[in-house]
RNA sequence: GGCGCUGUAGCCAAGUGGUUUAAGGCGAAGGUCUGCAAAACCUUUAUUCGUCGGUUCGAAUCCGACCGGCGCCUCCA
């Protein structure tokens, strides 16, 4: 039985989809304004492990995924690069796309674009104006906080104590400090869209409303089992999202709420405001996806969590162990032609445990442990045995595959240093290889350790085990980690 | 000021009333194997969970106080 925090409850609930087996998770996407940093791809990584984690329960999960592809920076920056907004967007919408394949997560069902959905925006807002959600002062449409009665009710702030903050801006427009605007009246030179109100462009918090009720429903057909995204989003985004959608359509806007944890830089959140940011594609220059995503999984999704060069080193030393087994399993289901024994070995009771953890809020942590574990005692059970036949290595791939590759992203099988080289690369290592072992047989070990030593200079490790020498490749990743 | 998160070994981190005198990873030390390495395996590395009290037969886990770190309340994953 899976259980989930919801923000909204603040406590961990057994999860109930509306609409079972189908699943409809929503989460928000980039302001594509500039590459995403590292921070960002925390979001983004541990949606997508949640995502995989439901399909491997049997959920038929729609995943949607916004791209805010109009808003204040981008036309800053269109104005300062004197760059029309639309290619700024395209621009960084491509980049988000080669970032998210490189990170090794499965692709959104859809990317909804508010460019693209003006007029389920502008329904939505004139929906709320007759229903007296809304008001207009001269071509800006706000939403009227007040008239919502549970404003406040994700992010447990009360409206009066708001108010009295004196933080929140002062606009001489609106009825009260916190309301927030549903259409922004255009300004010379800004992109505009024509509307009942004038031209002008959407606010930013009424997009997801929007893009979310027209590709995922409204209960009892449709609706948001999940809505999923950064902790400095409960408030204001999603609590407005919440008295927009709710105003609107009269239903609960979602029924899970789940929120992800800071990255920090020396205990300090990493954003780009403060400037304190490496880009999701920068730290891909130097480590693995799968080191990233280790890391990542190794923390609980909801804490912070401080990024730094020595974790993600040691993350991709752990990742190590997993692919040399992961590599050695290989090797044996190519080769192994033995007819003895199938060791006793539970399969089933690593799988449970993964489950049985990971059914507790997505425990990564605690999965990477099981795996770990599985890791040591495969490891094990091949050092202690002498003949061990393929089904044992086709079993424990299998394993590797549901969890470590399938679920969590840590290992990909199709990928694995050696199989990714040039054929002729290869057959000319193996080669090298020959002529080692041809001069260990005359004990002539100055050659034999002059080659691998100048094979390791290169990248290629050998190993040598009773019956063979095998080699892999380390990752050119490793090397500029070095 | 309000709301929320957080303080566990050299580092990262799970656990949130008894199965735990605390998972897992990195690091360190010793050993097995090896011509030597590497990989792998074995052993060791927190009698202790920010501090002080309390509740309980029993607490890292519950309650209170205190100390420290972070975040949101304004765009931000």
């Amino acid at each position: 039985m899976l259980k989930i925090y919801n923000t909204l409850s603040k406590q961990k609930e057994e999860f109930k989809p509306i609409n079972p087996p189908n699943v409809n998770m929503y989460v928000c996407g980039p302001t594509v304004y500039d590459y995403f940093h590292i921070g960002n791809a925390r979001s983004f990584i541990s949606s997508d492990i949640i995502r995989r984690y439901l399909e491997y329960m049997g959920y038929k999960v729609k995943f949607v995924m916004n791209l805010t592809d109009v808003d204040d920076k981008i036309i800053k920056k269109s104005n300062e690069e004197k760059i029309d907004s639309k290619i700024i967007a395209e621009k960084y919408i491509n980049a988000f796309f080669e970032d998210v394949e490189k990170l090794k997560m499965k692709k959104a069902d859809i990317y909804p674009k508010a460019t693209e959905h003006m007029d389920d925006i502008i329904e939505m807002i004139k929906e709320l104006e007759q229903k007296g959600f809304a008001y207009n002062v001269d071509g800006n449409v706000f939403y009227d906080v007040g008239k919502f009665k549970e404003y406040g009710k994700l992010s447990g702030k009360k409206i009066d104590e708001l108010e009295s903050g004196s933080r929140v801006e002062v606009n001489v427009e609106k009825k009260n400090p916190l309301d927030f605007a549903l259409w922004k009246k255009a300004k010379e030179g800004e992109p505009y869209w024509e509307s009942p109100w004038g031209n002008g462009r959407p606010g930013w918090h009424i997009e997801c409303s929007a893009m979310s009720c027209k590709h995922l429903g409204v209960p009892p057909n449709g609706g948001i089992d999940i809505h999923a995204g950064g902790n400095d989003l409960i408030f204001p985004h999603h609590e407005n999202e919440i008295a927009q959608s709710e105003a609107a359509n009269g239903k609960k806007f979602v029924n899970y709420w789940i929120h992800f944890g800071f990255l920090n830089l020396d205990n300090e959140k990493m954003s780009k405001s403060l400037g304190n940011f490496f880009t999701a594609r920068d730290v891909l220059k130097k480590y693995s996806a799968e080191a990233i995503r280790l890391l990542f999984a190794q923390t609980n999704y909801g804490g912070p969590l401080n990024f730094s060069d020595e974790l993600l080193s040691s993350a991709e030393k752990g990742l190590e162990k997993i692919n040399n087994l992961a590599q050695k399993i290989e090797d044996e289901i190519k080769t192994n032609s033995k007819e003895s024994i199938n060791p006793d070995f539970d399969f089933q009771k690593y799988e449970n445990e993964f489950t049985r953890v990971m059914d507790d809020d997505f425990n990564t942590p605690q999965g990477v442990a099981v795996i770990f574990d599985f890791v040591k005692e495969v490891n094990r059970t091949i050092s202690e045995n002498e003949n061990i036949n393929v089904k044992f290595y086709k079993n424990a791939k299998s394993f590797l595959e549901k969890t470590a590759e399938g679920i969590l992203g840590i290992l990909d099988f199709d990928n694995l240093s050696k199989t990714s080289d040039g054929k002729l690369e290869g057959d000319l290592i193996e080669f090298l290889i020959q002529l080692r072992t041809d001069a260990k047989k005359e004990k002539n070990y100055t050659l034999a350790d002059k080659i691998r030593s100048e094979l390791n200079k290169l990248g290629v490790v050998l190993e040598d085990s009773k019956e063979k020498t095998t080699y892999k490749i380390t990752r050119t990743k490793n090397q500029a980690a070095n």
